[in-house]
DNA sequence: GCCCCATCCTGACAGTGTAAAGATAAATGA
DNA sequence: TCATTTATCTTTACACTGTCAGGATGGGGC
C-alpha cells in the first residue's frame, strides 16, 4: 500500500463516511468540515473540489441518508402478512433508523441545512413520500390517513431520537415492540367492513 | 434619553429578545452570538456577563420559549367541554406553536444547545410533561395514551414546522382544524363505557 | 511522449466563540 | 459627602471555522 498518495482514490465516498462519524460524534450543530476533511486525511480545502461548500456535503449525505431510511423501512416490511401488518412495521422502521443513527435522522427531517431543492435529494424524499402514500393505498385510505401514519410514526422517532419518552425506554425491547405496534395500530383507517372479521 | 448609556439598563432581557430575532431570521444553526450583541447594540462581549457562553443565552431561551409553549396550550384548552376535548385542543396547541415559532419549537424539541440539565429548563419541561399526564389521567387514560397523544402531536407539529405536510398546508383553516382534530382524537383512550353516549 | 485537466494542497481572509484585562458607573458604607 | 467596592460593559487577543485564489501533482487522452 502507498503510505500517502497524492490522489487519493475514492476520496467523496471516504468524505462522506467520515462526514456521517463526525455527524455521530459532534451532533449536527458541531458539525466542521475542517474537520471532516482531517478525519478523511486530506487538506482543509479537500472538500470543495467534490461538494462545493459544505451544505453540498451534508446535501449529499442528506440524500444518501434518506435511501437508507427508505431502506430500513423496506426491509422491516419484508414478510408482513397484509397491507396493515405492512403499515405497522414501516412504523417501526421509521423509530428503528431515528434510535440507529439519530444525527443522521435530524439532518433528514429537522436540520436547514441540506438543499432540499437538490434533485437527488428532492428524489429521495419524494420516492419515501410515495411509499408512504402506497401503503395508505393498500388498505383503502385517504390523505388524512396518510398524514395519521406519517405523524404518528414521525413523532415517535423525532422524540426518540431526542431521548425524550422515557417511560418507553424502560421497556423491555419486545414490551416496547407491542406497544408501539399498538400505537400505530391506532392511527389505521377502520378494517374494509367487507373483510371485518369477529 | 440618554443617547447611549454605558450601562444598558435591562440588557438581559433585551439580548434575550435579540436572540428571539435573531433565532427567527438566521435560524438555529446560522446563529451568533456576535450578531445578537450587535442587535442589541452592545459590544459582543457583553452577552458573556449575563449568560456565560452561547449555551447559557439559548438555554435560557429555551427555558422561556418553553413556558410560552405551555402558555399556549393553556389558553387552547380553556372553555374544553371535557377531558377529551381539552386533550384535542392541547394537541392544537403544539401544533399552533410550532407552526408560529418554528426554530423557537426545534429549539426546545430537536436541539442539542440548550442545557437540558439546567434547573430552569428542566422544571420547565417537567411541567410540560406533568401537564400531559394530567389531561390523560382526567380521561382515565395509562402511560400508553399519554405517548399516543405526545406523539401524534410533536409528529404533526414538526412536521408542520419543517412544513414537510403538504396536503394539509392545501387546507383552509376551518378544514384543517377539522382533520386534525380527527387525528388526534384516533389516539385518544376509547371513551368510558359508563358514561357513553349514543 | 506530450499535454491537459481532474485532483489535492498551501495560504489568506472575514467571521465565529471565548477568555483576559481594562473602562465606566452604580451601589455601598463610613 | 466621598472613597471604595461591585456590577456592567468594552477592548484586545487567540484559536477555530468556511470559503476563495493560486500553486503543486500526476493520471488519462491524444
Amino acid at each position: 500500500m502507498a503510505s500517502k498518495p497524492y490522489h487519493h482514490g475514492d476520496l467523496r465516498a471516504a468524505l462522506l463516511s467520515a462526514a456521517e462519524a463526525e455527524l455521530a460524534d459532534r451532533g449536527i450543530e458541531g458539525f466542521s468540515l475542517r474537520s471532516v476533511a482531517k478525519r478523511a486525511g486530506v487538506s482543509h480545502a479537500a472538500p470543495a473540489h467534490h461538494f462545493g461548500d459544505a451544505q453540498g456535503l451534508l446535501t449529499a449525505l442528506a440524500a444518501e441518508g434518506f435511501r437508507r431510511f427508505q431502506a430500513t423501512l423496506d426491509a422491516r416490511e419484508a414478510g408482513a402478512a397484509d397491507a396493515r401488518d405492512r403499515a405497522v412495521r414501516a412504523g417501526l422502521g421509521y423509530m428503528e433508523f431515528a434510535v440507529a443513527r439519530p444525527t443522521l435522522f435530524r439532518l433528514i427531517f429537522s436540520s436547514k441545512k441540506p438543499d432540499f431543492a437538490d434533485p437527488e435529494m428532492h428524489e429521495a424524499a419524494e420516492a419515501a413520500y410515495r411509499h408512504l402514500v402506497g401503503l395508505i393505498d393498500d388498505m383503502g385510505g385517504g390523505l388524512a390517513d396518510v398524514a395519521a401514519l406519517w405523524a404518528m410514526s414521525h413523532g415517535l422517532a423525532d422524540l426518540a431520537a431526542g431521548q425524550r419518552m422515557r417511560s418507553l425506554a424502560a421497556l423491555s425491547e419486545a414490551e416496547r415492540q407491542a406497544v408501539l405496534g399498538d400505537l400505530l395500530r391506532r392511527v389505521l383507517p377502520p378494517v374494509s367492513p367487507v373483510a371485518g372479521s369477529a
